[in-house]
DNA sequence: ACCAGCCGTCGAACCGGTTCGCGTGAAGTG
DNA sequence: CACTTCACGCGAACCGGTTCGACGGCTGGT
């Protein structure tokens, strides 16, 4: 079933049917039905390995992301979902690079045997060594997230910094004075993730800029280490009000260690930060947050991808989204009065 | 950069070249590491669409799922997830089956223009025409989840059945007569999802033979439909002391219709199900359920993909899982006396 | 010294498409 | 009627690998 078949079932050459498919030059009317003929009998499709053989294209974009832990998140998974219709609607597939332990052979492999077009990458570093050999080799690509320098490049991606700080001041704004940011895992920090490095520097610019007293915490991807994060946060300072988290997988776990703690959210502490709307609403009470518009930003990526690889000498675009707070249950105005920590059943089933 | 610049500039033919590589004939130890020296100079990498138009193999399997609705559970995520990593594992890329509207179009993409050599599905129906046509045309596949009449071909699943029994058996045996249960959304009942059927099956015929009084309802998959569901609930019969769900994206919801309610969960009202334990332990209290094993189901998935790929002719196999029941926090024996539901601003905070 | 056998390498064909240049027959024109 | 023009279709080359058959040179046995 491959173009030789179908040129011999209608009595044609191997171009012919060729152009009557792609329709590069004219074939006469008569020609071209009985071609369509075979090719609808024998439900022939053209073997796309040939064809990105042939025509240098494979119509496939890569989804790189590299091992955040062992995990994923909901946003990362947001991202994959988004850009996947995304690019289905542009008739291109979408490949997963492999993210095992060693990152660095998986993306070699996209690259190098020029599996993909182009490529998506999530989870940017400040300074990321996958962009720069990216941008030294002039492959296309599209970044979700922005580096230390991100001029003259592609991407899309989300201002931490001023929705962190905007979170400082709507809890500023409600009184509170003693507030601790919950961060990512230590060593995504350490690595230089962007999100982790621009949300606590809006935070603690924001914070000093309003005198607030603030303490900042590395916190693990899981429920487990946010309950662990928020007993040390109120071990610490036991009189802070309100905390601002970039990590929703926390998220369950900073809510129940509040409820163990006896702090009634609002009423006694507020919680917010920037988390994915699903995530925000899953909880009770709802997390008043800036919500990841993470299937704009994927949508986005894979245009402006598709963009570059149809105009190869369009100058480099991106897109900064600043969601607005969507303000839903999680904070109130600060109490007059520190709160006791009260062993009310009631209370617990936080 | 290509086999041919690689050989002129060994100074061989790049038959030799291709053998020094692949190893398929011997070549002399000299010239193995004459092209070894060109190619790591030259940072050469095989052509990956030539290669697989050569041999016939892309190297990269499919993973298939329609579109269940707008937005992808936690559980179809951390399928894609598993899938791709053990895919790595194996020398596998994976390729995301465009899940637009038209899902029969990417499909065949998949299949008739030969990207990928096997593929894996999910979100399986006990009627299901792509595994039907996958079995007509003999092509290498595997799915999570199995049809009504699974003998024969290849599949990873969870036994839903038993899994609904099991959480029906241990809230009986807890003492509960008035129980509930909360499916996935009522369109894909009906377009015959395997996991809403089995589990409604499993349910409705372990309260059977338990004597239970029951009342079986469907659940859009976000918090607001579960908040909506458990009102329902609670209005059609207010004695209704616990619920079973396989509905993980309504879970927050169901809580928060609880809180609101002014039942506490687990002392007024036990709450169970089949979850994935990321999502089990993030609401609080912690969800006691039979876990769904998402990693260990793509990885297994991908193992007998890949068997199946190297051994043709293998009869098929398949595995069954029953995770058990973790004891988490979510339940409790049954009050001898109905709880009033007391508005008492502690409770409400779910 | 001669031939068998083996090792290492080469050239050519092939996978299944796309594309370029050319030939052919019919139509149009003076 | 001879000549251009054009529409259509064909064959061959190419994309970048893999693989098969063959061949030259070296070794070893007799």
């Amino acid at each position: 079933m491959n173009i030789g078949e179908i040129a011999k079932r209608a009595g044609v050459s191997r171009s012919t049917v060729s152009y009557a498919l792609s329709g590069k030059r004219p074939v006469s009317e008569d020609t071209r039905q009985k071609i369509q003929r075979v090719i609808d009998e024998l439900g022939y499709q053209p073997n796309a390995s040939a064809r990105a053989l042939a025509n240098g294209r494979t119509n496939t974009i890569g989804l790189v992301f590299p091992p955040a832990g062992n995990h994923y998140t909901g946003m990362q998974l947001d991202f994959i979902g988004s850009v996947t219709e995304a690019a289905a609607a542009y008739d291109y597939d979408v490949l997963l690079s492999p993210s095992g332990a060693d990152s660095d052979r998986s993306f070699q492999r996209l690259l190098g045997e020029r599996r993909v077009d182009g490529a998506i990458l999530m989870e940017i570093r400040l300074a990321d060594d996958r962009l720069d050999h990216l941008a030294a080799v002039d492959f296309p690509s599209v970044a979700i997230g922005r580096t230390a320098h991100p001029e003259g490049s592609w991407w899309v991606g989300l201002d931490h910094t001023a929705l962190a700080a905007a979170c400082v001041h709507h809890l500023a704004d409600l009184g509170h004075r003693r507030i601790a940011f919950v961060n990512r895992p230590d060593q995504l920090l350490r690595a230089g993730y962007e999100s982790a490095h621009r949300g606590l520097d809006g935070f603690t610019k924001a914070a000093a800029e309003r005198g607030l007293t603030v303490r900042t915490y590395c916190c693990g991807d899981d429920a487990a280490a946010g309950l662990a994060c928020l007993e040390r946060i109120l071990h610490d300072d036991p009189a802070t009000t309100a905390l601002v988290t970039l990590n929703e997988a926390a998220l369950g776990g900073l809510y129940r260690g509040l409820a163990q703690a006896g702090r009634h959210v609002p009423r006694d502490f507020s919680v917010t930060g920037v988390v994915a709307s699903r995530w925000a609403e899953t909880v009770t009470p709802q997390l008043t947050a800036a919500d990841v518009p993470a299937e704009q930003m994927g949508r986005l990526a894979v245009e402006l991808l598709v963009e570059r690889l149809d105009h190869p000498d369009t100058p480099a675009r991106h897109h900064l989204l600043t969601p607005p707070i969507s303000l839903r249950a999680s904070t109130a105005p600060a109490g007059t009065t520190p709160t006791d920590p009260a062993p009310d059943l009631g209370a617990a089933n936080g």
